[in-house]
DNA sequence: AGCGTTCATGGGAATCATTCTCACATAGGT
DNA sequence: ACCTATGTGAGAATGATTCCCATGAACGCT
């Protein structure tokens, strides 16, 4: 159902920078900017140059690893994801974020498109909130 | 269980700039960019400063009378929709929409932000496909 | 280890949608 | 007609993202 991740093997040059990222959003469990990203490589030492950091999340996002998400303000954050196709419960404040599934849209989505004649199907389904730690502060 | 937009009773003074924007609107079924209906605006004679287009579509989304998209490049896309709750089936050719809706997932996302304890949930559905018509020209 | 080729990096310029500034126009009430 | 609050528009400013290109690092070969 999911796209062929037809880009998926593409082979790449291993590198320190790209390596940094990765291992920066592992320890992460919420949906960051590419600015926030490498702002925190800097904190941390791993000194990356920003075009590589925007390099870097493109080639993840193309390969499957990460995901992107579009705030309102047009700002693209990106997160380590599971690599099935999937959903997320988004903290508004902070980020964090949970993975959900819901099989039922899934069918809905491609059922209602059909009905119209629309082909080549995709849909995005995000629930955004306050998590309960957010909420405990104000 | 949608917003309760509080600033919809706001008066504002009526412009020419405002209807041809709002009128612009009416004649077109799918998403267009601030910077389309800008450039359609001219062609039609109706001509309206850039700055003026952005703050009529921002007042019309305020108002609730029109819905703002994100596409995957982060440029805004607006479309004149029912005022009600709802979610869309867009061409990703050429921007046709039909509004649907899918009681079960409201459901659906409100039980899931609950079981996390996430509270002040909102939620967003969008499907993607390619309409009949674009499909037929390939 | 040395060398050449190929790809990755980084700093700064360029892009581009969107917002801001502010002098000017205009709607509406007097 | 006149006053005042508000809307407009041209261009400047903003800010995220991308582009450019000279430099640096990885790989394959010797
Ligand atoms: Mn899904
Ligand atoms: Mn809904
Ligand atoms: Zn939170
Ligand atoms: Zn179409």
């Amino acid at each position: 159902m999911s796209l062929p991740d037809q880009a998926e093997g593409t082979t790449r040059r291993p590198s320190r920078q790209r390596s940094a990222v990765l291992a920066l959003l592992d320890g992460l469990d919420g949906f960051r900017s590419a600015q926030d990203l490498h702002a925190l490589l800097r904190q941390r030492g791993d000194s990356v140059g920003l075009a590589t950091v925007y390099r870097a999340l493109q080639a993840l996002v193309d390969d499957g690893q990460v995901d992107v998400l579009r705030g309102d303000d047009g700002e693209a954050s990106y997160r380590r994801c599971s690599t099935g196709h999937h959903h997320h419960l988004v903290c508004r404040s902070c980020g964090r974020t949970v993975e959900v599934a819901d099989p039922p849209v899934e069918r809905w989505a491609a059922r209602v498109a059909a009905e119209h004649g629309f082909a080549d199907v995709q849909h995005q389904l995000e629930v955004f909130g306050i998590c309960s730690d957010c909420a405990a502060r104000g």
